[in-house]
DNA sequence: GTGGTCTAGACCACG
DNA sequence: GTGGTCTAGACCACG
């Protein structure tokens, strides 16, 4: 369920990060549900508790969880909207990454061609 | 002439190879040129000499520029395939940033829009 | 009756002991009255049976309650007397909390202004 | 300069983040200032570096430090803006304290009398 | 059992 | 020297 990638340059507990907000993305975890308690992701990633508590710091800080000592971390309702507007704001990086290819000489088609394909892709 | 974010994620090194490499791609620098030196670098952009010296380290290593001691460095010849090459090696990205816009629920459309607004404003 | 907010950072217990004593002191509960058994109490808030018994060993140790074994708890004499030595004890934090907007950039104006219409509300 | 009570129920780290607020609104640190390092606060506090790095990484997710990786952490420009804001967040906090006097039996006057000291004694 | 805090200390890339 | 990451592990209050 958790592939993390120790080698790399992605800090894990982003990595645990990212995983979980997919999830919740794609409604395997949905708003209200529990969460695996730190121990048990710590088990099952094999990894270090802090660096499991660090990663659901950051999603509780951000208001995609939250977390109830004593019973666990749960799904805010607003877990997705927050998800949408971080998603928003990475526009910009869209824009300068197709720059980028352009400027280094691909061309328009093969953009293109890429961006349809991810689209059909994950629209499946 | 360089814009370096020292407070950006991206090491500062890194964001000088990106300078360099932008220039070449727009033909501001072309095969044969003789890129400032690291002094001249060091100067104008005000950071640490060492900082410079591993940005042309890693040009000079891909290719991209040709150092001759004593002399300075020049653009080499293929420089421009080069980062052709690397940048067809991107369009992964390109398609993994997308899934990750859809996934979070933005809209094909506003996709295709920036996508669409980014070749057009390059293209000019 | 019982609002109790399981994500609050104030513990469950806490918080009923806040009920309780907001209870005495608006003279619902009354000095001699009965509160509801550990059972009724229990059911009613839908929380563990602990936490609730943690409540009532709070508020029988400062003698707000007196816990007859086999008959109940009831509301003391001079319950509201305690009540009040706590509040009286409670003022520096509300200089405190002042202090602190104030070096925040609150206006003055704002706090005099949120101060009185406290006062007016609860007042009523 | 740092004041910190290991026995306080106030996590350690939350007591630092505190103090370097307190210091940035007292214009003690202005914006572009750069903050003691992780390393040096750590031991003029005599304090593990993890809890200081997590005092720091708070102040840096909201805005106000800015912290870079090999050069150390500097007051944000809009430091003061975020810290007003949050402060404004707070108002109802004192409301809700004065309800809790009012109710205890605290007399208007004490309060009154109580924030208009806090007042003059803040602006001196 | 649960999340949260803290210590002690290693290692890394960057400048 | 600097911030950042991670491990290993203890301890706490709460429920």
């Amino acid at each position: 369920m958790f592939n993390i990638d120790l080698q790399s340059r992605i800090p894990v507990w982003e990595q645990i990060v990212k995983m979980i907000e997919k999830y919740i993305q794609l409604g395997i975890l949905s708003p209200g549900d529990k969460l695996p308690s730190v121990r048990e992701l710590t088990q099952q990633i094999g990894i270090n508790p802090n660096t499991v508590q660090k990663a659901m710091n950051d999603l509780s800080m951000r208001g995609i969880i939250i977390s109830v000592s004593g019973r666990g971390s749960f799904v805010s309702r607003d877990a997705r909207a927050v998800l949408l507007e971080k998603a928003e704001k990475r526009l910009p990086e869209l824009s300068t990454l197709i720059s980028e290819l352009l400027v280094s000489g691909v061309s328009v088609d093969e953009i293109k061609k890429t961006v349809q394909e991810a689209v059909e892709k994950t629209e499946e």
